[in-house]
DNA sequence: AAAAATTAAATGTATATACATATATTGTTT
DNA sequence: AAACAATATATGTATATACATTTAATTTTT
């Protein structure tokens, strides 16, 4: 469906204006396709993004500010999210020996073993987009979105 | 910058699993200024969103719910929203004579000129945004977020 | 080395949001 | 028309998030 029914607009000013709602509007929704696709694993989008943080480190740990650097929704409140990973023993914290102000992260193999579970249903999602969105144009439309981020430079 | 800086990622599996992330990463961005732009007018993006949908009506009112079908994100409960937006004289409400269920929602001459104010700053950042987008590749990245949105109706 | 400044994380608190339930009104069935 | 179902909005409540403040540890300055 085209935005403009999407929301029930008639018309936008331009195709930049479009382009900056048509953003927000396709993560508004992604969001909410990903947070029932997680539902069944008690994981929200940001745990989830936390514990692919997490893997990525292969066996190391790592402290809760560089998480947050690598995090796609910086705005949260990493101390807690972390905590509720813990409860769920998908992670583990420790205070790091170098510096006893910094908490190192590391993933449980409870918490692989989960995001291996998702991976199935990722992978499927991701053949789906691929069925529509040739890889050429994915990658334009990746282009084409680091240009618009440079945007923020100005504010 | 790429999204692989932005978020330190080395690489990712696919042009098409990069494009989600890059879509979700981006939005929270601009929802990030945005919502920066709107404070100095008390409103958040979603009560903006609201106030542009009143506008649109051209004098007319428009019930609750169809100011939910139109809203960005469809996932917040309309009537608080909008008790905010009364509380702060922009809107009014009233109750529909044909359907007493329905409740009524008029944008004030108030909201009218906060909207004023409004547009004259984001019509600025539209015009930056144009010096970094051309018009054809802007409506192209549109095209592909439509089809990139068809992925909701496996879900 | 003591004092001050900076940093990392945790906590307090107000607001926002998600989701379920309640209430009031209208529409449909028998 | 009474009973039932459906609809529109409001409300209750638990959780999440934003933002400021606090605490503890480290670094820098004097």
């Amino acid at each position: 469906m085209s935005l403009e029914q999407s929301i029930s607009q008639s018309k936008f000013d331009s195709e930049q204006e479009k382009l900056m709602i048509n953003v927000i509007y396709s993560a508004n929704l992604l969001n909410l396709i990903t947070s029932r696709l997680f539902k069944p694993y008690d994981l929200s989008p940001q745990q989830y993004n936390v514990l692919r943080i997490l893997r990525g480190q292969k066996g190391k740990s790592i402290a809760l500010m560089d998480i947050e650097h690598r995090m796609l929704d910086k705005s949260s409140n990493v101390s807690r999210l972390v905590d509720k990973l813990i409860s769920k023993d998908l992670v583990n914290r420790s205070v790091s020996s170098k510096d006893r102000r910094r908490i190192e992260i590391i993933i449980t193999s409870r918490g692989k073993s989960v995001l291996k579970e998702i991976d199935v249903i990722l992978a499927d999602m991701n053949s789906k987009i691929k069925a529509i969105i040739s890889d050429d144009n994915a990658k334009q439309t990746n282009r084409i979105l680091d240009q618009l981020r440079e945007i923020a430079q100005y504010y």
